[in-house]
DNA sequence: GTTGAAACAATGTGGCG
DNA sequence: CGCCACATTGTTTCAAC
């Protein structure tokens, strides 16, 4: 995934702050606020998609208005290691409706896991059948998520 | 931040799902998916975007590639749970550079802090700086993120 | 919700520094 | 080589139904 391109320049990451902020921007937006002609900007846009530095885009919604009234953080620990092991458990759970997203660690946790679901029967299950029911997991912890807050700004970098 | 609308219905969610997976899909596009002309769907967008069920859009990147080496989630358990703690604690934290998102949990941790950073010094300083400086705070441990993935399909909940 | 027209934005080409 | 101007194509948006 290290397509060896030439570093970003500042142009690059003004684009990205630009659509970071909000991802649904024109890119005439763009364009102007980075002092850019639109087509030079269309440019760089479609070059860091290509590069693999832009992987995508979300919306961001709130699930409580779309019936997920519970979010949870699952806490997991696996018996084994493996690449195998690590890559599947993220591959299977990943497609399930309930996740948002996975994050492997490094630590005592092995994963953690943000749901969303209906409400708590619905946790219960999610839980039994794709955390627990899985013969690798050792140990798993949820914790309900009463806020979950995104940063609207990029991270700055120093080269 | 209940702006007591009507229920979504099976058209609305469909649109949330393909700008779920694409932010950045056109107007156009979405109304072909979803069997709308465009100004209806455009319309339902903005309605959507009133009411508060989107509440922005997001790029996703490769912090790899902008030079945050490495990615850290931080567990943070404060002495005390007022809300005006609770609170300021996110407020304060959301707009630092090195910040992602931020979690309010129940259970034995309060915070959950993504943070994306250069190397393992930057690292240490925020931690110090940020977070171990502030009087509240009770008990921090850092995890590494070896790799997060945010799933491309809206979840699905059941009326 | 739809249509259709006018305004606007995205995108490809060629030329300039 | 990257940027810009311009022309073409496609998209958004609004009014009328």
């Amino acid at each position: 995934m290290k397509h060896h391109t030439k570093a970003l320049d500042n142009t690059d990451l003004n684009i990205l702050a630009e659509l970071y902020a909000d991802a649904r921007v024109s890119n005439k937006a763009i364009a102007e606020k980075v002092g850019l002609a639109p087509s030079s900007c269309l440019e760089r846009v479609k070059r860091m998609q290509q590069n693999g530095v832009i992987t995508g885009s979300r919306l961001l919604l709130d699930f409580n208005q779309l019936g997920g009234h519970i979010q949870a953080l699952i806490s997991v620990r696996v018996s084994d290691h493996n690449r195998e092991t690590v890559d599947k458990f993220q591959q299977d759970l990943l497609p399930l409706t309930e996740v948002v997203s996975v994050f492997h660690l490094g630590g005592e946790n092995d994963f953690l896991v943000y749901v969303a679901v209906n409400d708590s029967i619905h946790l219960r299950d999610f839980v039994f059948n794709a955390i627990t029911g899985r013969p690798e997991v050792n140990h798993v912890e949820t914790a309900l998520v009463y806020d979950f807050q995104v940063s609207p700004t990029l991270p700055v970098f120093k080269s």
